[in-house]
DNA sequence: TTTCATTATTGAACATTGGTCAATAAAATT
DNA sequence: AATTTTATTGACCAATGTTCAATAATGAAA
C-alpha cells in the first residue's frame, strides 16, 4: 500500500478548486466527478472530501469567487468615464451579458444550476450581485425609478443571457442583438 | 422465474408516460430514475427500454405533450373576448407567466434542461411555442413592431418565469410582480 | 533518539444510476 | 400442434457520490 503522498506536493484546497473549477466550467456540475478531478489531481478520490464535506460544498467555494469576478465588472464600468448616465447605463447592461455569454458556463452554474444539494449553499452571492445591479441602475437614472422596474430590467437581462447561454451562442453572434435588447429596456423606464 | 405479466395488464407506452411523467415532475429529470419508474408500474427497468430507446427519448415524448399544452393556453386567450388589444396582449404575457409558475417543474423541463441527451432531442417544441408567442403579439399591437422587439419582450418574460421556477415561487406570491413585470414591458413598445 | 499524537491519504465497500442482452415465456400465426 | 413474433426479466456492466477503517507522514514531547 501506499497510503500517503510526499509532502512537497501536499494536497491544498487551493489545489482542488484550481482543478475542480476547470472540470466543473468545461463538463458542467453533474458530469463533473470526484474522481476525475482526483485523477487530474494524482490523489485518490477520497483524499477530496477530506478537505471539503461533499462536492457541492466545493462547487460553492468555487463559485462564490465568480460571483465576486461579476462585481468587479459591474464596478470597473461604474468607474469608467462615459459622455452620459445613460450611455453609462447602457454600458452596464450590456456588459452584463458579455460577462455572461463569454462565461456561459460559470453564469449557468452560478444562475441555473438546479441540484438540489447545490441549492441550499447558493444565496448570497446572486443577493449580493444583484444589489451591485440595482444599485448601479439606481444611480444612473435620473427619473428615480421604482425597485419593481429596476428588477423588471435585472429580469429581462437575465432572460437573454439565460437563453443564449442554453443554446450555447457565442456573445460575438448575438452582440448586436443583445444592443438592441438593452434599447429595448432603456426604453421602458424613459 | 416470471418473464412474464399477464396479458391484462400489458405495459403500454402511455402507461409508461403517464408514471415518468409525474416523476420527471416530482422530482426533475436527474433524479427521476428508470427504476423508480419501473417500481411504480410494476415491472422491470429494463421493460422500459423495450418500448423506449433511453431515458431521453422517454423524456422527450412526454415535453412535446406539455409544449401543446402551452399553446393551447396561448391560443385560448386570443381566442377569448377582451375589451381592447392591449388588454389582450396583457393577458397574454401575464398567462404566459402564470403558465411557467404553476408548472414549474413543467417549465424547467421544457425551457432549462441542461442535459447533453436531452438537448439533441428537444428543437422543435420550444421553436413552435415561440412562433405562437410572436404572431399572437404580432397581431395584437396597432404599431408594427420588429422581430427584435418581440424577441425581446419573450427573453424579459422567460427571464421573469426562470428566476422565480429556481426559486420555487408560487405564482400567487408574485403575481402582483408579474402584472407589473407585464406592463414594464408592454410600456416598452408602446 | 524514541515515542506518541495529530494530520493527511488511501482504497475497499456501499448504494444507486443508465444501459445491454441472453434467456424465456406469452401470444399470435401457421 | 408447431413455430414465429413479441414482450419481459434480471443478471451484468461501468460509473457515480459518499463513508470509513487502515495507515503512513509529520511534528512535538520525552
Amino acid at each position: 500500500m501506499s497510503p500517503r503522498k510526499a509532502a512537497q506536493d501536499d494536497l491544498t484546497k487551493e489545489a482542488i478548486i484550481t482543478v475542480a473549477r476547470d472540470l466543473f466550467v468545461r463538463e458542467g456540475y453533474s458530469a463533473a466527478s470526484m474522481r476525475k478531478i482526483a485523477v487530474t489531481l494524482h490523489c485518490s478520490h477520497g483524499a477530496i472530501y477530506y478537505h471539503f464535506k461533499n462536492k457541492a460544498q466545493l462547487f460553492y467555494e468555487i463559485i462564490e469567487a465568480d460571483f465576486q469576478k461579476l462585481n468587479q465588472v459591474l464596478e470597473s464600468v461604474l468607474a469608467e468615464p462615459a459622455e452620459t448616465n445613460e450611455q453609462k447605463l447602457y454600458n452596464i447592461l450590456y456588459r452584463y451579458i458579455q460577462f455572461g455569454l463569454t462565461h456561459q458556463k460559470h453564469y449557468e452554474l452560478m444562475f441555473l444550476i438546479r441540484d438540489d444539494d447545490v441549492k441550499s449553499y447558493l444565496q448570497e452571492g446572486p443577493n449580493k450581485s444583484y444589489l451591485h445591479f440595482a444599485q448601479a441602475i439606481n444611480s444612473l437614472t435620473e427619473k428615480q425609478l421604482s425597485i419593481k422596474e429596476i428588477w423588471s430590467i435585472y429580469l429581462s437581462m437575465h432572460g437573454f443571457v439565460t437563453h443564449y447561454c442554453k443554446s450555447e451562442t457565442a456573445f460575438e453572434e448575438v452582440k448586436e442583438l443583445a444592443s438592441s435588447h438593452v434599447n429595448f429596456l432603456i426604453k421602458a423606464i424613459r
